[in-house]
Parts: structure tokens; sequence; C-alpha cells
DNA sequence: GCAAAACCGACCGCTTCGGTAGGATTTGGG
DNA sequence: CCCAAATCCTACCGAAGCGGTCGGTTTTGC
């Protein structure tokens, strides 16, 4: 498996705060009856997103989580990231100062890096359906009368 | 990490046997030395490979392993899911007789599944990726004198 | 002040990962 | 015919991550 159910827990939360559309934060609980999630694995990740800055949460009674900017700002890429850690296909992949993504195997000898290639060109397309994807969407997908998933799709 | 270090060795294995010439098989020690990797993990990962079609070996005395088929016909997301087992982005994610995935949270009340659409995308990008490269192009890419790299993964 | 909620850290059983070890079987060459 | 080289097979092992659970502390509204 490519992600781990923090990364599918995790983005079924945000999904049930996108989907309130009061201003008013909702609790985990509610989250995890409505979801049927355990409370006690959620806080733990709740707590990630929040670090990340994609939550904001009040203490204290009547308290609870709610986004911290509208649904069709927040990029799955952010929130996956913010969940399973850095989104590199392999362990030699890391972040450079720039930006972008290097492979450390890059001067064995003579040769190029024999699987950089693949590994490039599965992180691009790992990205691009992340990044191209918001919560929003998510959230108007899961709506009942929703558009047919074949074309929402498509569309990616 | 998208994809553990069985992918990372194994298709650095295949490449090993894709750039030999000659029809005569090679034996692991030998590429175990060019690639300095451990023998013996390599025989695990070897035999995944054997398993699925994807190599074949010669046994005794100046025996070894060679490619089933041309590199040109050995698509990447044969060799990775032989090694690492169904490329699915999701535990919920699984093989429909049609060929097909479903996501099993399906029919949660009365919503879709609200991460579907989201790993659809990813599945597609993966899939889309690995399928559309070749043993030969990551051949011709480990070659010193390949093209610019910026050229290649444009093509993707 | 009580209850509801966010917060925090420790623990735990399980599986996988990356690798090692030891052997058995097959085969070509001397 | 025997030996060395090679594939093949099974078992094991430490470390790490996964998917939770638990107990407690702090904050806050009513």
């Amino acid at each position: 498996m490519l992600f781990s159910t923090k990364a599918e827990y995790g983005v079924r939360l945000m999904v049930e705060l996108g989907r309130q559309p009061s201003s008013q934060p909702i609790s985990l609980s509610t989250v995890a009856e409505a979801e049927r999630l355990p409370l006690s694995y959620l806080e733990h990740l709740v707590a990630k997103l929040r670090k990340a800055g994609l939550v904001t949460s009040t203490r204290g009674a009547h308290g609870g989580y709610r986004l911290a900017m509208p649904a069709a700002e927040i990029r799955m890429d952010a929130v996956v990231q913010a969940l399973e850690g850095q989104i590199a296909p392999m362990e030699c992949f890391h972040d450079t100062p720039e930006g972008k993504v290097l492979c450390s195997h890059e001067d064995d000898g003579d040769r190029a890096c024999s699987t950089k290639l693949l590994w490039m060109r599965v992180q691009g397309g790992v990205t691009k359906a992340l990044a191209g994807t918001t919560l929003a969407e998510l959230v108007e997908f899961s709506q009942p009368q929703g558009q047919s998933e074949a074309d929402v799709v498509k569309a990616a």
C-alpha cells in the first residue's frame, strides 16, 4: 500500500470538517462517531493537521476543530504530507534547499542512477494527483447528489 | 516512502541484467558486486522476479539469470508489482474480477466514499508512470552518454 | 465546580523491512 | 567422478512503523 490509514482517516476527518457550513467548531467525538473511527487515534492525527496549520482548535467545553482556511484553498498534497510525512517514492529522495528532489545514489561511478528516471516519473504522477485535488472537491464529491464519479476522475 | 528498497534493489538488478548484451546468464554475485548490494538479500528479490516470469534462471556452475524477454517489452509496473505486491494507494482498494479497483467503504450510509476520488487519481498517476516506462528506457538512461534527464522526464 | 473538550506522552501487540544463516540441489569443468 | 560455483529454500532476527489504547493534565462554558 502506498499510504497507511493515517492518510485515510485524516482525509475523512478533513472532509467531515469541510462539510460543516457553520463557523462554530465541531468536536472530535462527533467526527469519530460519524466516521466510526477510534477517537483516541483521531487525536494523534488531528494533532499533525493542527501543527501543519490546516485546522485550528478551540479548547474547553463546546470546543472542537475547524478548517484553518476555506476548503477550496486546501490542497490534498498538504494534507497527506502532514499525515504521512514527506511524499517520496524512495528513501534516497530528499528535499534540497531549492525544494527539489535528488537521488543520493547519483554518482555511482560514471553512470547515472539507473532508477532515478522511474522514481522521478512516479513522484510527478503522485504529486500532480494530490496537488491537483482540493478538499472542496472531495466534499462536493461525497455529497449524494454529486456528479458521476467517472466524470470527476477523468478531469484529473 | 511510497516504496521500500525491495523495489529499488530489484529495479537495479533488472537494469543490470538488461545491460548485458550477450545471451549467456550472469550470476547474482556479479550483480551484487556491481551494485554493492547484499547477495543473500538479492536472492529473495530475484525469486519474486522469477516467479513473476520476468527473469529466467539456469542452475549449476556458470549459471545465473537473464531477462525472460527483451527489455523494451518489460513494463516497470510489472517489475514493481512483482517486488512490492499489489500497487494500491490504500488498504481498502482491491482487485475485482474485471480488473478494476473498488473502495470497500463504498456504501457508508447514503454518501459516496469521501476519499475515493483522491485515491483513484493517485492510483491513476502512479500506474501511468510505472506502466509508461520500460526497462529499456532505464537501461538507456543509465548510460553515461544518455540524453539529458530533463528531456526524458518531460516525456512521461 | 462540574463536565466536556483539547492536549500530551507512554505503552503494546503485530507486521513488515532489511538482512543473515545454513543448508540442499543442480551443473559444468578438470 | 568429484569439486566448485551457482541457484534455491527455509528459518530466523533486530529494528521500525502501524494501529491503536490508556491515563492523565489543562482549558473552558454553563
